[in-house]
DNA sequence: CCACCTCTTGGGAGCGCTCCCAAGCCTACG
DNA sequence: CGTAGGCTTGGGAGCGCTCCCAAGAGGTGG
């Protein structure tokens, strides 16, 4: 067993293996990535030499003779992480990791604070190359999508900034959750039943305004303009919505809010009214998170799939890179809409 | 203006930077890695170069030469992304975002689910080449840190396995917090204060524990060990084990548990055993998350800072990683300990 | 028996950058 | 006026891998 060159430091290169396995470097690298055209015994002394050295592929010489870094970024608008610490940030991420498990891609995080950084981001993203780029949570006015649509780099969006979105996206149903919530309400006997609304700005928020509009008019209510209250999706917008809500049409006998937190501050609106929840006033919220479980009373709210989400929107990445590489022009930019879920609680 | 070599596709490269400056590549690549061996005048030229070609470094090409990643991966126990929902996961991760804005390196995010998925994840770290690891949530029988410690992989810890850990880290004060929180209980007058723990193999949680014990010693209370229910930073651990408590000393009057989450867990008990909050039984969680603010009646709770946390460990990562590099060795394996702070609600 | 394939295989030519050596230039000093 | 020494500078030699061409091996048909 001749000790050929043992490198002092370093772990071993592509070159040692092949060396081990008495091939050359390119059958050894034919062999790692998987080519048929390599006969059997062959592969087999590879493989044996892979294991006995331990060897793993370098990937940064990997990307740069090969053009392509195994790498994703999952772009998230920092001035928004908090605002997901609620489930969806984590739920996200563990989709995403999940989708990823049995590939070497790796996932970079980036964070991305106001306009202007994300314009410089687009830069970086195509210049540190990465393979593919996640966008979640975006706004109207947000830069970022054209650009990658223009660099030519594979994307997926969650959150779809107007129903024109080039890019392919994943979401969940907005609309259809909204409207299971209000028809919930409606079979509760409700007749009067108010909305605080989220960002507009933001699709999803746009979304479940129309569902809740549509469910109103589907049940013959009256549609009352006054009954549409917007807010930010922050508890205090939604305590601030609720006010001018209960000062419009005193009469309120329900409130969908737009998300949870919301909710939360309209509860505490109401309860300072002298209005029991659910008795005078039945609540529902969205997100089904975990302010939604310990309210008090809790929370009937409205469920996505966030984690699947993540996946999905990782599956349909990788399947658009995959095309990329292979030369194919993907004639279908995958939509896909997720199913909501209303979960009944004791606010409603 | 000699159109020198277009490049058709591709971004500019150095070379290219070189020659529209005039000079050879290896004076770009000092300009741009910013030596002080080049005269104000090459620099100059080099730097409108850079500008003018949009030059941004290939960051595969850096790697396989300088034998360097500028990343670092912050690994995180996927079996917990969802107890992270709290606030946690993402605070941590605004951070670090925020201790790399002005850097170059990138974050990877890593999750790792069980130990041998995490025996793996060692070899990949080195392989793939990080600069770095940031380790959060670590238990006692954890084989990462010894493992990035025998490779000598730079990294810092959060929530040290055991006192002696030999890796950098950075903590809240868990102990102190604990004490604080025990302290206001019997500054509320309160004599018989139980403790619901988490997880003991946590060091975090053991810490709780053990500025629980040092409270109740200072003020001469009686330390009854029936007074100590152990649980898992769950709800329903928290349930259980209140459920515990109550039938073993029923004459409770305060409870400090671990986590929001358990708090959450007990008061459900308390309620439903009669008692109230804060009138019969003090209650006071630990976290300060979403759960404690819309908690009824709103949950005393102690605030850790995450955030900080996640740069504090970030900014000694990379002096690590410096020092690594330029061949000092590290004496001093910084251990820090940040402050926390009680937010007292309604509920003691 | 030879031309022509197909299947494998080896290894050269880069990918874009950093490291480092040697060369060129200038200043200062003997 | 010659020479040593300090600054800058150019560019060769890789880093470890993928791509691809050409060559060898074995088989087939005319």
């Amino acid at each position: 067993m001749a000790a050929a060159r043992v490198r002092s430091g370093g772990r071993p290169t592509l070159e040692e293996v092949a060396a081990r396995a008495g091939v050359g470097r390119g059958t050894a690298s034919r062999v790692i990535n998987g080519s048929p055209r390599v006969s059997a015994q062959t592969r087999e002394a590879v493989e044996a030499a892979v294991a006995e050295l331990g060897y793993v592929p370098n990937r940064a010489a990997r990307a740069l003779a090969g053009n392509r870094t195994d790498a994703i970024a999952l772009v998230v608008p920092e001035s928004e992480t908090r605002f997901f610490a609620e489930p969806y940030f984590s739920d996200i991420v563990r989709g995403v990791g999940a989708a990823l498990a049995d590939t070497e891609m790796q996932l970079l995080l980036t964070l991305a604070g106001n306009d202007r950084e994300r314009r410089r981001l687009a830069q970086y993203l195509t210049a540190h190359r990465v393979d593919g780029v996640l966008l979640v949570s975006v706004h109207a006015d947000d830069p970022l999508p054209d650009l990658l649509e223009q660099l030519g780099m594979p994307s997926v969006i969650s959150g779809r900034r107007h129903a024109a979105e080039m890019l392919p996206s994943v979401d969940s149903d907005n609309f259809e959750g909204a409207r299971a919530a209000v028809d919930h309400l409606i079979s509760r006997g409700r007749r009067c039943i108010a909305t605080i609304t989220g960002r507009l700005d933001v699709y999803g928020a746009q979304r479940r305004l129309d569902g809740y509009r549509k469910a109103v008019a589907a049940a013959g209510l009256d549609p009352d303009e006054r009954l549409i209250a917007p807010a930010d999706f922050s508890e205090e917008g939604g305590a601030r919505a609720m006010r001018e809500l209960l000062a419009r049409r005193p009469d309120v006998d329900a409130v969908f809010a737009a998300s949870d937190v919301m909710a939360a501050g309209a509860r505490q609106v109401l309860r300072e009214s002298g209005r029991r929840i659910p008795d005078d006033v039945s609540l529902v919220g969205f997100d089904d998170s975990a302010v939604a479980r310990h309210m008090d009373p809790p929370l009937t709210s409205v469920r996505q799939p966030i984690e699947e989400m993540g996946r999905t929107m990782t599956r349909v990445l990788l399947q658009e890179i995959a095309h990329r590489s292979s030369g194919e022009s993907p004639q279908d930019r995958p939509r896909i809409v997720l199913p909501t879920e209303l979960v009944v609680r004791e606010s409603s």
